[in-house]
DNA sequence: ACATCTCGCAACAACAAAAGTTTCGAAATC
DNA sequence: GATTTCGAAACTTTTGTTGTTGCGAGATGT
């Protein structure tokens, strides 16, 4: 089954947006993503709507932070992509009124749920800023050559 | 996202069979899961495979359990379905030597790798047999009316 | 003013994965 | 020998995502 890959794309992203000057265009984000602006404007569309982003028209225009990456988790831009299920796996309800079912059912929900609030956890605990320190000691241990534009 | 629901069905028909009398032909399983007897052969040839059931061809013929419920975990049917991912969500690797994305999916990959350690925890400790002691004290709360073919 | 850049949005096409279907053959029972 | 039932391959349908195209609106530069 596809996994949905835009969580990991757009923490990215924004990470790559505080380091720059002034805005990124949704071209230059497609490129970075190996995809095209209008999957980018879409996808961030959310982001902009729950207010971690803002875009700009016109020359010099294109999308910028608009808060501090230490306050955005990845929970927040989690949900900002429309709180995406997280599991591939889920339950069938074929007779609802199945007590057996109902047994399985319960028995994977339950774990589900939990494996959810321990991401959901995991995740409301990490802030981008974080991940920007984490990309600093790794810059620090090994220099490395960007090789992007956005660097 | 679509979800895989197999690993719920592939419960739900197992727990059955064990309180039915001789086989279960494909065609009564397709019936009960709303399908049809090609999906439910592909889908219960892994656990074939794994020797968790047996198939019988001819008059009479279908699909035995080979061994007793309390021998048989959630995990184990979830390793015989092909051992699919349990997450929906996933990390891009776009470039792989971009040390921002290494930080974020590093991050993300320990939460999912968390994550799945306490599915999988969950999944080995319930057996099939404590689904269907769960049934029975459903069954004897409510004393509900089975719908369908197999009881 | 006018050209250019850039996002916003909607409609459409392409693609991929899963599920369902059809068809044939093989083995077992009646 | 007729019938039941699984096994496997090929094909079609369905569904959701992703990519594309096209047009319009707002912002900036000349
Ligand atoms: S995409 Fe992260 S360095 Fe270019
Ligand atoms: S499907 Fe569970 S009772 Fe019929």
């Amino acid at each position: 089954m596809r996994r949905d890959s835009r969580l990991s794309r757009m923490l990215h992203v924004l990470i790559h947006m505080d380091r720059i000057e002034g805005a990124a265009t949704s071209d230059q984000i497609a490129q970075m993503l190996g995809t095209n602006p209008v999957v980018v404007r879409r996808t961030m569309a959310g982001l902009r709507d729950d207010g971690y982003v803002h875009s700009e028209k016109g020359h010099g225009g294109g999308w910028v932070l608009t808060r501090p990456l230490s306050e955005i988790t990845m929970l927040d831009i989690h949900r900002a992509l429309g709180n995406p299920g997280f599991f591939a796996v889920g339950v069938a309800i074929d007779h609802p009124e199945c007590l057996v079912e109902q047994a399985v059912n319960s028995a994977l929900g339950s774990a589900f749920e939990a494996a959810e609030n321990l991401l959901i956890g995991k995740f409301a605990a990490v802030t981008l800023a974080d991940l920007a320190d984490d990309f600093d000691q790794r810059m620090a241990q090994i220099t490395a050559e960007p090789n992007c534009e956005l660097t």
